[in-house]
Formats: C-alpha cells, sequence, structure tokens
DNA sequence: GCATTTACCTGACTTAAGTCAGGTAAAATT
DNA sequence: AATTTTACCTGACTTAAGTCAGGTAAATGC
C-alpha cells in the first residue's frame, strides 16, 4: 500500500513530471537549443552578471562562454565590460532580444493556460499548488515595505476582509475601497508590510501611529497556502523592528476569539492581555506590548 | 502582481521542478546514462513488451534496440521473442538486474526521504501534494473491487470513521478492529470497492447483502484528497452495476445531515427519500433505488 | 612591484541522445 | 501465394552538452 510519505512524495512528483516537463518544453518551442534558451531566460529576468548566470545554471565556464557568444551572433544580446571590474561582464538584451525573451514567456503562458484549462476545479487545485510551491520555497520568503493602497496589498486585505466575514459569526463588513486607516499606515507614522514567496503575495501586516501614546497593529494576514510555515511569527518581528525604528515604544493590538489561532499566537509572542482600549464592536482581546 | 492563474501555475512549476528533478536525478546515481536507466526502470515496473516501453519512453526503434543490447550486454536484462507474436521480444530483468532496478528504487526513496524531512509541517505539505497529484492523474483513476479487510480497504475506512468522529456532532465510534459487516460486503453476498489514484487509495464504498429483501449501500468515502473530481459519483455507479451482477433489485442507504455533501449527492444521483429502515442512532436520512 | 588569483575566452575532445536509411523475418492482407 | 505491413535490428550520421587544458588581461595579495 503506498501511502507512506515517501510513497506519496514519490507518486507527487511522477503525477507533476509530465506537466511540468511539458512546460519546461516551452523552451524548446523557437528552434533555438535549451542551453541557450535557459541562458536567454535567465538574462530576460534580469540576471546581468555572467558569473551568477553560470552559477546559477550550472554551466561551464566555456560552455557559458559559446552559448554567449552564440546569442550575440543571433542579435539577441549585447555584453560589455563591467565597470567596476573589467574582467567581469555584463550582458543585456537588446530590442531583439526582448522581443524574443517576450515570445518565450508568451509560449510558457499558452502551455501553462493550456494545462489548467483541462482541469475543472481550478480553484482548488490552484490552492493545493500554491501551498506545495509556499512549503518548498519557505526559506525564500520576501517582506517589502509597500503602501497600502498598493495592489499587492489590496489583495491581502480583500482576502483578509473575506476570511474575517467567513469566520465571525456576525460576519464582517467590508469597507475596503477607501480605507480610512490606509494613510496612518505609511511613514513616517506608520507602515504596511508584505510578504512574497516568488512574487506571490502571502500574507500582510499593518502598523498604524494613532497619534495617540500607542501605535496599533492591525491586519495581520497569512494566506492559507502558507500557514504552518512560522510567517506570521516573521511579520511581527519584522513590523516590532519597524516599530522600534520609528521610535514607538507601546505597541496594542485587538483580536477576536473567533480567531483562536491569532490568540495564541499573540500569547507566543509575548505580547500582554490588556483591558478593552477601544470601542470597535468586533475585538474581544486586547494586548499590548512595550518595546 | 502575480496572483494570477496562469502565473500561480508557473510559480509552482518553478518551485517543484528544482526538487522534482533532484529526484530524477537518481537515474543518474549509477554510472550509467539516463537513457538505459529509464528503460531498466520501465522494466522494473513490470513494463515487458518492447513496443510498449518504446512508446512509453518515447524512444527510436533503433535507439531502444541499442539501450536494450547494452542492458543485456550488462547481464541485466534478457529479452525473448513473443510466443505469439515472434517479431515482437519481451523483455525481463535477470536477477542482477532486479538488483540493479532495487538499488535505484532505494536511491530514489532516500532523495525523496531527505526532500521530505527538510520539511516541518510534512502532514500539510503532502496532504497538498495529494490533492494536486489526485486532480492530475484524475483521467487514471483505478477501482479494484477488494476485500473490506483488506489493508487498502481498512485504509480508507479509518479515514472514514476518523472523518465521521469529526463530524458529527454526537461523535462517532469506531469498533473497526473486527468489523461483523465486513462478511457482508464480498462475493456474492455484496462487495468492496477501492479507488487508487496511482497506487494511492483515494476512496471507496461498500455493497452490504443484508438477507432482507434490500441491500444497503455502505461506507462511500473519497479522501479529501480527491473532492471535486466527481469520484463519489464514479464509485457509485460501479457499486451499482456490480448489485445488478448479483440480482440486487433494491438499493438502500442511511446517511446523516452532518454530511451535507453526501445528502446532496445521494439526491443527484437519484436516490429516492424513504423513512428510516432501521434503528442505528447515527442517520437521520434514508434513502432507496429500486434497480 | 611582482606573484597569484580571478573572469572570461578558445580549441580539441568525449559522451549521450537522437535521426535516418536501409535490412531481415514474421505476420497480416489481398 | 504474393504483397504489404510490422517489429526489431544495424550502420552511418548529426547535434547538443559537457569536459579539459591552456591562454589573456585585469584585479588582488604580499
Amino acid at each position: 500500500m503506498q501511502t507512506d510519505p515517501v510513497s506519496r512524495f514519490r507518486r507527487f512528483a511522477r503525477a507533476v513530471t509530465a506537466e511540468v516537463g511539458a512546460l519546461d518544453s516551452s523552451f524548446l518551442g523557437r528552434g533555438r537549443p535549451l542551453g541557450a534558451a535557459r541562458v536567454l531566460n535567465a538574462i530576460g529576468q534580469g540576471r546581468a552578471d555572467v558569473a551568477e548566470i553560470r552559477a546559477y545554471l550550472g554551466l561551464d565556464s566555456g560552455l557559458m562562454s559559446r552559448l554567449l557568444r552564440g546569442l550575440e551572433e543571433e542579435g539577441l544580446v549585447v555584453t560589455r565590460p563591467d565597470p567596476g571590474d573589467a574582467r567581469r561582464r555584463i550582458v543585456s538584451l537588446t530590442d531583439a532580444g526582448q522581443t524574443e525573451f517576450a515570445a518565450y514567456e508568451r509560449l510558457s503562458d499558452e502551455r501553462a493556460e493550456a494545462l489548467l484549462s483541462r482541469h475543472a476545479d481550478q480553484d482548488a487545485l490552484l490552492a493545493a499548488m500554491d501551498r506545495v510551491a509556499s512549503a518548498l520555497l519557505r526559506e525564500k520568503i520576501e517582506m517589502r515595505e509597500v503602501d497600502p493602497r498598493a495592489p499587492e496589498a489590496v489583495h491581502c486585505l480583500q482576502a483578509y476582509y473575506g476570511e474575517l466575514a467567513r469566520r465571525f459569526p456576525q460576519g464582517f463588513e467590508v469597507s475596503l475601497s477607501r480605507d480610512p486607516e490606509a494613510g496612518a499606515m505609511v511613514r513616517p507614522r506608520g507602515s504596511f508590510i508584505v510578504a512574497f514567496s516568488d512574487g506571490l503575495p502571502i500574507g500582510c501586516v499593518g502598523l498604524k501611529g494613532t497619534g495617540a501614546d500607542y501605535s496599533e497593529i492591525k491586519r495581520l494576514w497569512v494566506s492559507p497556502a502558507a500557514r504552518g510555515l512560522g510567517l506570521a511569527h516573521q511579520l511581527m518581528a519584522r513590523i516590532e523592528a519597524i516599530a522600534r525604528e520609528l521610535f514607538i515604544t507601546v505597541l496594542r493590538l485587538d483580536t477576536n476569539s473567533a480567531l483562536p489561532e491569532a490568540v495564541a499566537l499573540y500569547r507566543r509572542a509575548g505580547l500582554r492581555e490588556i483591558d478593552r482600549f477601544n470601542d470597535d464592536p468586533y475585538p474581544d482581546h486586547f494586548f499590548e506590548k512595550r518595546l
């Protein structure tokens, strides 16, 4: 019986090999050997340093040199010496190279679309794919400070409000269109952080300068695809570090017992439970931390 | 922002390519070119017909011939003419070939284990991987009649009872050790079906001959990894076909409103709701279908 | 300032993979 | 029975990928 973890993983590998291999094969759709196509795409993704591309693709220096020359002869890339170190070379795409790279991207998109369109339960499938990818990439999660009105932030906040609406027994009213608190979550009064995993927004947290003698942590959310990876802790640590940068000395936050994992997280993170400090109807738990 | 389906799928492909590629590379761990190793493994998996292996691996007939001869020279496989068609050839592993194939399997297992061990949230990760694999392989689901006391069946039944225990407000008492009903779910009185996806049991259903003038459908279960693929319908259709084979004319079943998707399924499947026909404390919905 | 290291290039080579045009014997078709 | 098709084999060839031993020029270390 193939129910042990190793068998399950190997079954997964067998299942995705065919589909993912088909995606890779878009690198062969334009009459260019795989090696040259991979180099072109590495450059298209923004890699400019020859040594970096070589390390990324695991190529021999001689082979890399020949592949690059081939692309140069095709008129797709140009190289010039690194001004800071004339031994090194900087590569970039010409206009023709941009066009060719875009064609590869389109091919990949088309194959991905064709593969996906064969599946009826796309939402569930993509959710599971997000989960697998987030777990596999968990060491490469990147956090960026963004404006809470930026699309990445709005994406997270919509998911957050949607979840509140589902989980609060009394529901939750979304008033996202013009968030009155957004202005308080930008520097220098506050901040807003979005966590990305290979480009996909998977979590957020806000720091809201209230003008009073404390600041508030708001809208801590982690995508279902990324739960169990310790991301909420990382977000809390990061926003706390920013609070210190902004000379904030007292952090407060409120939450609801319908979100028991949030309550547990705040307790574990060393926040102290305090009395109600606002008259918001939703929260029933209140925390504080002095920095 | 990379939140559209195509970007999410491509992110998934990027994330798994590295890991799955590492698994594939176990085919290179024994000093044999990839092509030869793939042929050896195809034979080890039970493929015996040369033409079938050629089609499966997408090889040219000349190349296949040479790879096979190489393996023969290594003493790993033997070929003999197909007795039914002397043009065709049957390949099988020698003892040395068996040993070599087992070594490849061990390599793959070890790599899989190493990859998995790097992940803390294994249960959630494997659940998501099962879901992805089941969706990708949904056209290759295989249903087999098995004894309800066989390990594959017990695996499904444990999952089934576990889910009942979680979902019934009053809980559910598992008395699996010696299932008194198992004997009524084997031919000629009844039947038990397990659905497999590339070896993993992902669903089951039982047909219980009661001795009375009706038979019962019992223990319809679909793994969370395979929901949304229409498997429950397939299982119902299959068990109904078997009931006809056994000259059963009336099918009954009971279920509980804590399982709304089951109630909805039975209604959609054309079963008629009837009055309570037993004094089991758990069910509160009763269905019948005349064949 | 001089030796060493580094980044890239070049030429000669090997290996793996695959293609293509025949060829043989058995099976299927007419 | 003759023809065609099929399954496999063989030899000659091409291409892609990669390896290895030098070589040049710039940067670095002592």
